[in-house]
DNA sequence: AGCACGCCGACT
DNA sequence: GTCGGCGTGCTC
């Protein structure tokens, strides 16, 4: 065949599940092309930059194609493993190839960019230097007397002196020192020795380090049990065996503490990929990665997609986390991503949580991943114990009940940290009107059988809505009767806050949520503030992990009782993982901690399973249920969403899908809906769904794969914006 | 997803 | 008389 009837086969990123065909451009080889390079091609009156997926023969009855502009990359960017991968994943998401690669790829790559340089710069004095000329102590004089002691990168300089660059360009002036490139040494560091491990933790370890090739290790680890020194074990393992290592962590899990520890006890740079970074420096780590030099990387949920030539381990910490599932575009799981990466690549994967999610405990039990548990909790530290207090028929001040109040203000006047949690931001859940019975609701978010409540905020003077995050002013008077008696009901963590300082106002309280905590280390430097004296830390889920607050001794849970009640068939597992995250918190050092549970209902099952037989109990008996209810994980779910400005054209879209997965016959398919979502309506957009359910993945996946390419060609997918999630994770 | 082309309302 | 609203159709 002639090389003239061979064209480029190019993902762009496009919701469109096909390719486009390109011939190369004008002197370039089409054969010198690889698979995986990035090419600018022309794309209607515009350019894009896409990927080769394939080069191959031009197709029979094809009309006009087109030459590309540019081979962006002589060596293919994706290849190998991770380029396999992402087409698993493209099929699995029933997504365009195109679309997937926009959300693996770091921006500054997807646009163009080229694969950023990652030698690293190092300052070094130059032979014979003298420092007898510089001021002593002044800024050139310590940067100096820093790099006398050995050469260091500019990383490291900017970590240990910051404004050190004026001071180097003043040396470098001078004669004095100098800056050289170097590709980074791939040398495992001379880490620091952790504490001894336990058993427990030994035998984890050794669970690990035993697989050679591809095997999932669920690492169930009460709080404090020292999970982390099993994964930094078995990452020094890896090291040495000259691999590199992965580690995801939650959204809010990535703290400078966490990278510090990493990094002091394996002794070489870890890789931060989080929200934090911008393009350039998100693309340098990929690069990094990508050219073998970056030996550990921890990142978020993106990170999974993170290119590792020679990998050997990926650890996912906290892997019941739901940060680690994204909800738009592309909406893959990190678990499970790292999962199928792991078995491509032929290295461990290692799941790690104090509360595992079901899916995983289920494959544990199955017998497809091994399961090791660390009971103890490090050093001496005890079990926290647990006090339901029943509220039924108690006032209530602010929320809290008279003992809590008792309880709260011994512990304080003991030298002690009390940790508030309640799961709502904000002053008040909802404004309402004492004469007629108004309260406020979001325009764009109610419909007349589902208005959604606007959460009173400052205080009572605004009025914000969590879904749309419309903001108002809080009216003066009621819209309805216009009596003057509108008053904040229930309590949120600002309000809970507020009458905290009035009762203790002689201890610090601080607030730590969403609105509180907008930057990333707000929260740091706020508990770096408080040290270990008594204080009282009030707030969300934010507060469930990461940091270690040794003198917190008191964990009070005030309203959680919405949570028991929720429609969600996972509304029970996440309330149960929330609970004993945060039950976590407490008495993490020598001091004992006590966990106060203050409900309207002492005698719900979810908390009476949960406190006799720990979480352990409850995601037993929460599997006997979720099998007899046909549920996941014995059975896999997609959920096809469509948003319209009206209703009609929502089910006329999922009624068409219906009728397209019924009529491609597959057994034990089940479709159920269209229904409305369980939130109707949202930012001014209707919202509707259809489940698909199935016992098998491969009958879930043949349904989807046949209805699909109908749904895409119909007239009625133009009328409403749909989406289609596999194994979705939230059925609102 | 963009972007162009294409037919109906309030402005210089 | 034009500027511009967003409906629908196409992109190798």
């Amino acid at each position: 065949m002639s090389s003239d009837d061979t064209v480029l086969r190019v993902a762009l990123p496009l919701p469109l599940a096909r390719l486009f065909d390109y011939r190369a451009p004008d002197g370039v080889q089409v054969d010198s092309v690889q698979v995986g390079a990035r090419v600018r091609v022309p794309f209607g009156p515009r350019e894009l930059i896409g990927v080769v997926a394939a080069v191959g023969p031009l197709d029979a009855g094809a009309r006009e194609t087109k030459s590309a502009v540019a081979i962006l990359d002589t060596e293919p960017l994706l290849h190998g493993e991770l380029l396999e991968s992402l087409r698993w994943l493209a099929r699995y998401a029933h997504a365009p190839l195109g679309e997937v690669l926009t959300t693996a790829l770091p921006a500054a790559l997807r646009q163009g960019g080229p694969l950023p340089e990652t030698d690293e710069v190092v300052w070094r004095l130059v032979e014979g230097a003298s420092l007898d000329k510089l001021k002593r102590d002044a800024m050139p004089h310590r940067l100096a007397t820093l790099l006398a002691q050995r050469a260091r990168s500019e990383d490291e300089l900017d970590d240990t002196l910051p404004g050190w660059r004026t001071a180097a360009r003043a040396l470098s002036t001078k004669g004095l020192a100098e800056s050289i490139r170097t590709t980074p040494a791939r040398v495992a560091g001379n880490g620091t020795p952790g504490p001894a491990l336990n058993d427990e933790q030994r035998a984890a370890v050794e669970a690990i380090v035993a697989h050679d090739g591809f095997g999932a290790v669920l690492l169930e680890g009460v709080t404090g049990s020292g999970k982390t020194e099993v994964y930094l074990q078995a990452i020094a393992d890896c090291l040495a065996r000259g691999k590199q290592a992965l580690v995801l962590v939650p959204e809010i899990g990535l703290t400078p503490q966490t990278l510090a520890r990493f990094r002091t006890r394996l002794g070489i740079e870890v890789h931060a990929l989080h929200s934090g970074l911008n393009d350039t420096a998100r693309a340098r780590v990929w690069a990094a990665a990508a050219r073998g030099e970056a030996r550990v990387i921890v990142g978020t949920r993106s990170a999974v997609f993170t290119p590792l030539p020679e990998a050997g381990l990926i650890v996912v910490d906290e892997e019941h986390d739901g940060s680690y599932k994204q909800q738009d575009g592309i909406r893959y799981h990190a678990r499970d991503f790292a999962l199928v990466r792991g078995k491509a690549l032929g290295i461990p994967v290692v799941l790690g949580s104090a509360t595992p999610s079901l899916e995983t405990l289920h494959n544990a039990q199955a017998g497809r991943f091994t399961h090791v548990r660390l009971s103890k909790r490090a050093g001496d530290a005890k079990p926290p114990s647990v006090r339901v207090l029943d509220i039924r028929k108690r006032a209530l001040d602010a929320g809290l009940s008279t003992e809590l109040i008792a309880k709260v203000r011994a512990t304080v006047e003991s030298g002690g940290q009390v940790l508030v949690f309640r799961n709502r931001r904000g002053y008040a859940p909802v404004l309402l009107c004492h004469d007629c019975g108004w309260s406020a609701a979001c325009k764009r978010c109610s419909t007349p059988d589902h208005p959604h409540p606007m959460t009173v905020h400052a205080g009572g003077r605004r009025l914000q809505c969590h879904h749309c995050g419309a903001r108002q002013a809080a009216p003066m008077a009621c819209p309805d009767c216009g009596g003057l008696a509108l008053q904040p009901q229930g309590v949120g963590t600002e309000r809970l806050e507020e009458r905290l300082i009035e009762l203790f106002p002689d201890v610090p309280v601080l607030r730590v949520d969403r609105g509180s905590t907008r930057r990333r280390d707000a929260l740091e430097s706020l508990l770096a503030e408080l040290g270990d004296r008594a204080g009282i830390l009030v707030g969300t889920q934010m507060l469930a992990k990461g940091h270690d607050l040794p003198n917190l001794t008191l964990v009070a849970v005030v309203g959680i009782d919405e949570g028991l009640f929720s429609a969600d068939f996972r509304a029970g597992e996440k309330l149960a993982q929330l609970l004993i995250q945060v039950a976590g918190r407490a008495g993490r050092a020598r001091r004992a901690g006590e966990v106060w549970l203050q409900t309207h209902h002492p005698t719900h099952p979810l908390l009476q399973t949960l406190i006799a037989g720990g979480y352990r109990a409850f995601a037993e008996q929460e599997l006997v249920e979720r099998e007899a209810a046909g549920f996941p994980p014995f059975a896999h779910l997609a959920l096809l969403r469509a948003e319209a400005k009206s209703a009609e054209p929502n089910t006329r879209f999922l009624a068409l899908a219906k009728a397209c997965i019924d009529d491609a016959r597959i057994a034990d398919v089940e479709v159920f809906g269209p229904l409305p979502a369980p939130m109707p309506r949202r930012a001014g957009f209707q919202r509707a769904q259809l489940l698909v359910s199935a016992p098998q993945r491969r009958a879930l996946h043949a349904a989807l794969e046949a209805a699909l390419p109908a749904l895409r060609d119909a007239p009625e997918g133009k009328r409403v914006r749909w989406s289609l999630d596999v194994d979705p994770v939230d059925l609102y």
